[in-house]
DNA sequence: TCAGCAATGTTAATAATATTTACATAAGAT
DNA sequence: ATCTTATGTAAATATTATTAACATTGCTGA
């Protein structure tokens, strides 16, 4: 069995309650629905998630490794809609970084907060965390282009990550124009990343 | 009266909560302290607290302003060891947020996150966020020093801020070296600044 | 095929908290 | 000295997560 719900048993009820969760946590813009709706959404009692999964807490983590493959997707898209190396395939990438953050907060934010379970996500880098990988092929590319191969390109995008994920994060919680209100994220974003890629260009050997 | 608690009447109740709420946040590391203890800890009933605070958001928002002196403090003094314009006080600068985040992560998601009160802080800005503005004036200097007038330093003290809020934000949730684990959070951040700051020199006048 | 087990659901507690209500006290103004 | 308002208290309420005790059913091996 594996349709809607023949009888007493689901026979998918994990991934429907990260699905149901999912749909909560996009209509309410935030993490805080309760385990009993999500339960009723995917047509269970209240009880019935602790089958699956130990706590809400749990449950999250699931949810979470859903949006971390959906960034994934999100970036193999940006990237290949622009040359290997160039930089506008890692402005592209950004973009993409920058408006998941605006659009999709409280996925946002549950990706990037410690849940005290880092060891467990550090296993699973290279399953999940496509986005990253994509990034620094990206960098690979865009050394090899300008001729400089001194360059770690996990580092450097690393450096990246942290440029864009800064304003990302800012941007989410409304807070990169606190101080100076003409402030336009993507064109900051732009900028910062312009003058990091310039500077080792500009140290290439 | 403004004594420890004479009799009925604390005095200075709403003070009292803030900092016993940040005590608790200090020792647990995390935000989800209770308003019962908070209260007791202040030496009133679990009720009492309503009387000051329409909510625990109200509260923490309290605390909030709290640490976000506190930083301010921080930053004079990261500030007033380095001269004026110095590229060392722009990077001491950077070590200290950086600690901050490492040290009080707690302290620190709180300031940043999203409590949906941002035109009220916005207001505040001036007499809340002297770290920023602190920055903005080792920026300034920095600029006046290299010639380069050009340069609208609330817009590049935006960027350099964004850039260590990335690194910070992702070394509070333990997540800098997610990717690649040789990463030295202090490292990543200054050869950022350098690379930008050098990128400002370069585009001078 | 069928008995029995393990997995997965159910309903009805339990527990922890935030928050409200109804009542008490006391500080300060008139 | 009294009256009003601000500030406390204790005792509900309400919301949720989570657990407990019991039910159903798919599957496994004789």
């Amino acid at each position: 069995m594996s349709k809607a719900r023949c009888s007493y048993h689901h026979g998918d009820l994990r991934n429907a309650l990260i699905v149901a969760a999912a749909e909560l946590i996009e209509r309410d813009g935030t993490l805080d629905f309760t385990m009993a709706e999500a339960a009723a959404r995917a047509g269970v009692s209240a009880a019935a998630p602790y089958r699956h999964f130990a706590d809400k807490e749990e449950l999250l983590r699931g949810v979470r490794e859903l949006a971390i493959l959906g960034l994934g997707y999100a970036a193999d898209e940006a990237a290949s809609a622009h040359p290997h190396g160039s930089i506008e395939g890692i402005l592209a990438g950004g973009h993409m970084y920058l408006a998941y953050a605006r659009e999709k907060r409280a996925f946002f934010s549950l990706m990037w907060e410690d849940r005290g379970d880092i060891e467990e996500r550090r296993e699973k880098v290279a399953e999940e965390h496509g986005a990253f990988m994509v990034l620094v092929n990206m960098v690979q590319g865009f050394c090899d282009a300008h001729g400089n191969s001194q360059v770690n390109s996990l580092h450097l995008a690393t450096q990246i990550w942290s440029m864009g994920h800064g304003i990302a994060t800012l941007e989410a919680n409304r807070l990169i124009n606190l101080f100076d209100r003409s402030i336009e994220p993507e064109a900051l974003l732009d900028q910062s990343v312009r003058t990091m890629l310039a500077g080792v260009v500009s140290t290439a050997a």
